[in-house]
DNA sequence: GTGAAAGCGCTAACAT
DNA sequence: ATGTTAGCGCTTTCAC
């Protein structure tokens, strides 16, 4: 194939020419909903005439007078935790179907990330999803204050009256503390992440007034707070594992915490998961079911998720985005980290 | 605080009203470069008057005369693989620090990719990044026939004469065969993923050779293919683990592959690595320093690669892109997996 | 050095 | 139902 000439794409006029209609007709032809009065044979020749020259209209115009563009931005917290690669992706793949692109905007280490959201607002994007911890209140506000859709995703912050969509991390913790107690764990440990980081308060709120209730003495919890990381959590399931009265359940209110700490138990410390301590932990990432892990956790209805988050930023409905809060139901995975008490509750056998 | 009503952006006209100059000044003072024309005063007068009204310029109006946006195309493969949100964060890192943004655009599962693709180009994208196997060739000429800078990164098709960031897919396989020789192994096995891609190739055909320059007969090699994933490599390594004549090295041209036929091996079989079977994989991911694996492997120097297809996307040159190759070395990291044959080859502690 | 003016390719009134 | 016209906010000649 001869290296061809960077073709100038062909613009309305182009077409309009080709199909003996004004430019506008053209203009309508394409656009969306077909609302705009176009008779169909018109269309159709124009539309044939388009086809030839291989025409789509620019976007980048389009938005100039619209003012909205066909890309919605996601605001991306740590990769390095595979949680986020997988939102990612979904996203993407939903957002393609409907004829959007997502641009990313990932928070800087530097200070410079108002910058940024600025420029990436600037596109006037059709939305922002915010999945980052960091920032994510000002952020929000500003895109508010713009008038752009906002969308957390699994972050809530009470006092900013934004969509969210979120998992039910109370109860999720609830549900990791009975199990516990169901299998005769008395000494407790609980791994929170960041402290601003809501779900992660949540989800330790859930597991300590479960078991509060149940009668379980404030000493017999140890409490500790590390970085959302692999090695967050190694150091300090290390650090638990050695305590001098050990914990026999693990709590780690994320999954990629609760493998760290696992790989210090065992490998560093020599213990026996779930025998000497037992670990839960709080996502349901694709390598918690691996056979490294086999880790008990709460999946979060990711799909789900990612479908209300869309449904909230309202892209193609004139009325404005809606200020939902949907609260989706968790559901914990039994595996071999942490064993569910009787035979009739739900397991996992997949490798 | 109030919820303001959706302010109206600040345009051009409103500064050069502000600050008493035409609103071409205003355009000339935020010219990139400082190439046009303009006195310093003039241009301080300009930024102070557009610091009080927080303007910035309209990236979509920019682009649609210049005919090039802030953005760059990032085409993904699979994100489940943890390499890929690695490469996407330090790509988005690095480009965000030039003032450039990121559009992702995921490989659908369905044939629409390329509606998807053009309206990705559509947005006047200033480069394009490939990192997914599928369907690269021809995006990489339809971006090329435009005049779109590509950059194939890590993946390599000798037919395109496209610019290529890649590392030393050969020497790595090659080093790998020759650490499993120094061990005393002399059965293997080889683990390659999707044919089509030349990375698997190149990695499978410098670990045989080697081993065929030293004499091991074909019959010793096993060479099986799999899907690049945790599971793929899970099935065919247990495949592996239970066939006759077993081998005592195992190759897998990606670490997420290894991983999956190291779970099977020890959790499934019931082997033990490396006693057993040693296990040796590429890439170097996170996950692969983890005290659960502790896989031998090649570093990919990332952020090197990173750097490099940046570069050559000739972004803020007037120049067109280089159409060069650039082949980067990898590093045979030494964990327990596989173990060094002398005590002086470097080997990595971390946990 | 600075301003005026002509578009970039499209959408959205406004006519007809 | 279709064509005409006026911008969207900017960059870039072209005069001065």
């Amino acid at each position: 194939m001869p290296r061809s000439r960077p073709q100038k794409r062909a613009t309305s006029h182009d077409v309009a020419a080709l199909a003996g209609v004004s430019q506008s007709a053209v203009s309508r032809a394409f656009s969306p909903g077909g609302h705009p009065l176009i008779a169909e044979p018109t269309r159709q020749r124009v539309l044939a005439a388009a086809r030839e020259l291989s025409y789509s209209p620019n976007p980048i115009a389009r938005s100039l007078n619209t003012g909205r563009s066909a890309i919605v931005a996601l605001i991306l917290g740590d990769l390095a935790n595979p949680f986020y690669g997988q939102v990612l992706q979904r996203f993407s793949d939903v957002l393609q179907g409907m004829g959007r692109q997502l641009l990313v905007f990932t928070v800087p280490a530097r200070a410079d990330a108002d910058e940024a959201l600025r420029r990436v607002l600037s596109f006037q994007v059709e939305g922002v999803i915010i999945t980052a911890a960091q920032l994510s209140t000002s952020m929000a506000r500003t895109c508010m204050d713009r008038g752009i859709p906002v969308v957390m995703f699994n972050r809530y912050i009470p006092s900013l009256d934004a969509a969210c969509v979120r998992c039910d991390n109370h109860a999720g913790g609830g549900a990791v503390a009975r199990a516990m107690l169901a299998a005769g764990i008395d000494r407790f440990a609980l791994l929170t992440g960041d402290a601003q980081a809501t779900a992660s308060n949540e989800r330790a709120g859930g597991f300590k007034d479960v078991l509060r209730a149940a009668g379980v003495s404030p000493g017999a919890i140890i409490e500790r707070a590390c970085p959302t990381t692999y090695e967050g959590g190694f150091v300090a399931g290390r650090a638990l594992g050695r305590s001098r009265r050990r914990p026999r359940g693990l709590f780690c209110v994320t999954d990629i915490t609760a493998m760290g700490a696992m790989d210090a138990i065992r490998f560093d410390l020599g213990l026996r998961i779930p025998e000497d301590i037992a670990v839960a932990g709080f996502g349901d990432v694709l390598e918690s079911a691996r056979a490294s892990y086999r880790l008990t956790t709460l999946r979060q209805p990711m799909e789900a998720m990612v479908l209300h988050a869309v449904r909230l930023l309202s892209l193609d409905e004139r009325t404005p985005s809606v200020r939902e809060q949907v609260v989706l139901p968790v559901d914990l995975i039994f595996r071999e980290s942490l064993v569910a008490p009787v035979a009739s509750m739900r397991t996992d056998q997949a490798g």
